[in-house]
DNA sequence: GGGTGATGGTTGAAACTACAACCATTCAGG
DNA sequence: CCTGAATGGTTGTAGTTTCAACCATCACCC
């Protein structure tokens, strides 16, 4: 009846500590950005995407794929992002249908000024608490499951420089 | 003037993998569970720590600490599941402030009957990919990440079977 | 050319979360 | 006792996310 193959002690551990990371840390990076920069944690990453896009210029599309959002979700942001004069949206001039969101002047010093806090937050409370070889063995793992959880690759520009075709 | 030491590349690496994982794994989780059990990932998690305490009864308080809510959010989720008959509040009877969240007979059966579906998608998008030594590190891994995110031990009950005074 | 279906995006309503104000009870001191 | 402060929870409101419905444009094809 019961076909269900539970886990292993080491496998409920090394499983439960994943869980309490990936609840407590967007809480430790939405605190900081929101106290210091006035950003939300998807915001701060919808605008950091835009600052490393040639021309500083994505479709909403893909803007969406790489932040891992729904296009309702991003429309919404942007829209209060473009109100605090931070993004632009302008129609596509190739396609029709298409957005292009454009990441402002303001947008670019917002990110600028939120960078050094957002990084210093991320060594104080990930980086720092691991030894060099936990680090490569972190970017290790993180390949494997990345490559379960997002067999499209459509985070793939977060985490891959330079994916491939 | 600019103080801020960036990190290396291995460290943006494993870093930025990091990230994906807690990006996407909770939309793994939450839409496996919504389709299949009608729950949330968060409502899984209120009663399933609950029918793990004795008598299946917790303290409002400590129910938010171990879930990492908030109380408001706790005491709304709380009533919407006792709404569905999955949970009961009854007055604390050691303290006329308190209020104690019990598990209903029927909660426990949608519990036992979510939990295999869960354990599952854990499997299949955390623990298969990883090798026996990868799931080992993983499990040091989050041991060092929590020392730092949750200083307090907030969450132990949740990854730690027997926290220490 | 004119359907037809698929793609790109926006909008509005409902569900959920965070924040602040609030009530009730307990505890400590006088 | 009685007051004041702290604790335990709930409620209301505002802001965010999700979901479904919708409009416009493109691509295919007859």
């Amino acid at each position: 009846m019961d076909e269900t193959q539970w886990l292993s002690a080491d496998e409920r551990a090394a499983w439960l500590r994943l869980v309490a990371v990936v609840e407590l840390l967007p809480g430790v990076l939405d605190g900081q950005l929101r106290r210091t920069s006035g950003l939300t944690h998807f915001e701060y990453l919808v605008m950091a995407m835009l600052s490393e896009a040639p021309e500083r210029v994505m479709r909403m599309t893909a803007l969406a794929q790489c932040t891992n959002a729904t296009l309702p979700r991003l429309s919404h942001v942007v829209r209060r992002l473009e109100e605090r004069g931070l993004v632009e949206r302008r129609p596509c001039p190739d396609d029709g249908r298409a957005t292009d969101a454009h990441l402002t002047a303001d947008g670019w010093e917002t990110v600028v000024a939120a960078a050094p806090g957002h990084v210093e937050t991320v060594r104080r409370h990930v980086l720092d608490p691991l030894t060099p070889t936990q680090v490569q063995r972190l970017h290790e793992i993180g390949d494997a499951l990345l490559r379960e959880l997002d067999p499209g690759g459509r985070l793939a520009v977060l985490y891959d420089p330079d994916p491939r075709a």
